[in-house]
DNA sequence: TCAATCTCTAGTAAATTGATAGAGAATGTC
DNA sequence: GACATTCTCTATCAATTTACTAGAGATTGA
């Protein structure tokens, strides 16, 4: 019941190439600096997001990353458990029966689910248009 | 967002005393014979255990373990907490504002809350009722 | 006293985590 | 076509965590 730095890393670069609305590729370079990453680190980590289907890339001057789908067609869920691996022992142990000998698969599909309905639920979309929210509500008590 | 196999033990550990209505102390032994624990590993569990104010103890012979509080006094995210630690990111990183200049704080509570809905909602009491209700079906079915 | 049982200190092999180094391959520009 | 830029691939690594074991010591009940 924990992410990892790596996960959290993911989900910040994920967000950071989200909130980007253009196309244009982004350098590893530059989402490692604003979003406080080791750049090598990062590398990996967007490496393997892109052999999971998330993002695009392109070399060379100009060159960089990108969202392969609309922000709204990527949850965090995705990413968590492409990085992270699986959420929960559900899948661990509880495979078979649930009303078994054991109460916990059936407890492990319980945590399973309630996880699932924000995670899953959550777009990178979501997150932009929150966090955009949530600027312009900043900007208007300043202005006050 | 994952449950160590320690965790695992501990919780079974727990149920295994949790079953047994009587305060008779039960055995390391038996519970790691029971619940199929690696005994020694079983031996440091339960005196976490103990130290974190669950379980109760008696040396010697007739000696063992027991819950120190009711069972419907003791959830699974007690244990879990006690043993695997904080369950999300959300005090190692969202200390500090909600709103603020990244959107991960407020996702996190939002997952702590789901996932506090399940495990801080049940105790061991409702596990061993579940437990049972499960068991009487089978059998049920099993005479039909 | 003695056998049974918890308790306490140590240690440990294997895996995972969070990185870093450096050469190689593609791309756009001059 | 040389060249700088940027992604890509392989390899390595220290520190930590995980899952587990060994063995001596402390308590208790008979």
């Amino acid at each position: 019941m924990d992410v990892s730095v790596k996960g959290e890393y993911a989900l910040r670069a994920v967000f950071e190439l989200a909130c980007r609305e253009t196309d244009e590729p982004i350098k590893i370079a530059k989402i490692a600096e604003r979003q406080q990453i080791p750049q090598k680190f990062l590398e990996s980590i967007l490496a393997q997001l892109k052999q999971g289907g998330f993002l695009g890339s392109r070399r060379g001057a100009d060159g960089g990353y990108f969202l392969a789908r609309p922000a709204d067609n990527i949850t965090v869920g995705d990413i968590l458990r492409h990085i992270d691996g699986p959420t929960t022992p559900a899948q661990r142990i509880g495979q078979g029966e649930v009303g078994s000998d054991s109460p916990f698969p059936e407890l492990w599909q319980k945590v399973e689910r309630a996880l699932s309905s924000v995670i899953d639920r959550t777009s990178f979309a979501d997150l932009v248009m929150r966090w955009k929210e949530n600027r312009a509500r900043k900007v208007v008590n300043w202005d006050i």
